[in-house]
DNA sequence: AGGTAACCACACCGGTCGGTATACTCGCGA
DNA sequence: TCGCGAGTATACCGACCGGTGTGGTTACCT
């Protein structure tokens, strides 16, 4: 065991160097990746992610600085990878508004399949991370930004009278879908989010569009 | 800082004994649900409970016998609280349905106003405490199937066609209005909710019923 | 030839973790 | 009066935390 602490305050960001990937380093961020999702980021140390990717301690320090920076690159990455997902299913759907929506739920059933086993990185760090300083909740807030906006363009083209609420009401499917597969173990959470989405996309579309 | 372990692989649970509620039990359970919830299980140490509840250790010790215990204690306690709450807002409701469900998402307004500043405490320990054997994960997934359950029964008088699929739709806007209210910032996130599920439940709803 | 970046091994730091042990006090009910 | 449950205070346990420092070895770039 042990665990604790209220995060350390590093208030007055100092500046990002930009850090060199280096394959020491490449090999500790997927060490790292996997380790923090899959048990947590609080309850990894650093030495077990060193004792993985077979390099000391030293190593990590000198690549990353502290662990509060490899969390930051965690989860900038797996963010990334998370959008490049989503963005490439949404762009390979018809240009329809509403194929496109539905692509979200099918990228999200894909991922969720594939490296989603714990639930949505983001919300579990920002539930680990309660230092509202911590700049790893800037990630996760940044993500559920994105995604919002990206419903909010969608939800816009299909003549809604108030796309923000259908997007924000699209997002809320989507996050639920999470939890729904994750803790209460609703195998095709995302399909029926999706077919849910498309209701409440039909229920909410300009009259005239109606197809 | 500090923080670390796999989680104590307390196999094949020895039986809980009831627990007697003293006074400073009391204290200790108080201070610790506001410690686990406003900063994390894991970053919260035994130390700082038995300093805030102003009690030792060993008295934190003799009632409840490890964190872990104090851990699910805790979590019980939180679920009792929402289910009264929720109950409590659907009993006043119309017996009808749709203001049933839309009860639902009232009761999840007031909640977050007052008590959920940092999103779903069960889907937040859900994240920390990554041994799949913690006891304090069973009670997380119960409390999110017994809201199914809930939904699953109102969605069925609608006459629905597939009252399950409506429940688990109803129950995802349910989850996804508490990530969005707490990461994304959306304020109004449960009254968005409840108009989508208000619409999601006149789509689903037998046609004969439609009123 | 010299410099430097990237790594290794290893020892060490103060601090915290969850949990235990010992010994003592107080108030209550039989 | 006696015992006991509930509590106090304090010291301690081994383990682990995040992080640093020293010194040495490659390998590549100029």
């Amino acid at each position: 065991m042990a665990v604790a602490k209220p995060q350390s305050t590093r208030r007055s960001r100092p500046q990002e160097r930009p850090l060199t990937l280096t394959p020491a380093a490449r090999r500790i961020l997927d060490v790292a990746g996997d380790l923090f999702y899959t048990r947590g980021i609080n309850t990894v140390g650093m030495e077990l992610v060193a004792e993985r990717a077979e390099v000391t301690k030293k190593t990590i320090y000198d690549r990353f600085g502290s662990k509060q920076r490899l969390v930051v690159e965690y989860l900038r990455e797996r963010d990334a990878r998370w959008r490049a997902h989503l963005t490439g299913h949404v762009e390979r759907a018809d240009d329809s508004p509403r194929a496109r929506v539905a692509a979200t739920y099918d990228a999200l059933d894909t991922w969720m399949g594939q490296e989603n086993q714990r639930g949505c990185a983001m919300v579990n760090a920002y539930a680990e991370l309660s230092d509202p300083d911590h700049p790893g909740r800037a990630v996760a807030e940044e993500q559920k930004r994105w995604l919002r906006d990206l419903y909010t363009g969608l939800a816009a083209r299909t003549g809604a009278e108030d796309p923000r609420e259908l997007a924000d009401a699209l997002a809320m499917l989507h996050e639920g879908a999470v939890v729904a597969r994750n803790v209460t173990g609703v195998a095709d959470a995302a399909r029926i989010a999706r077919s849910a989405a498309d209701a409440l996309v039909t229920a909410r579309m300009a009259p005239t569009d109606q197809a």
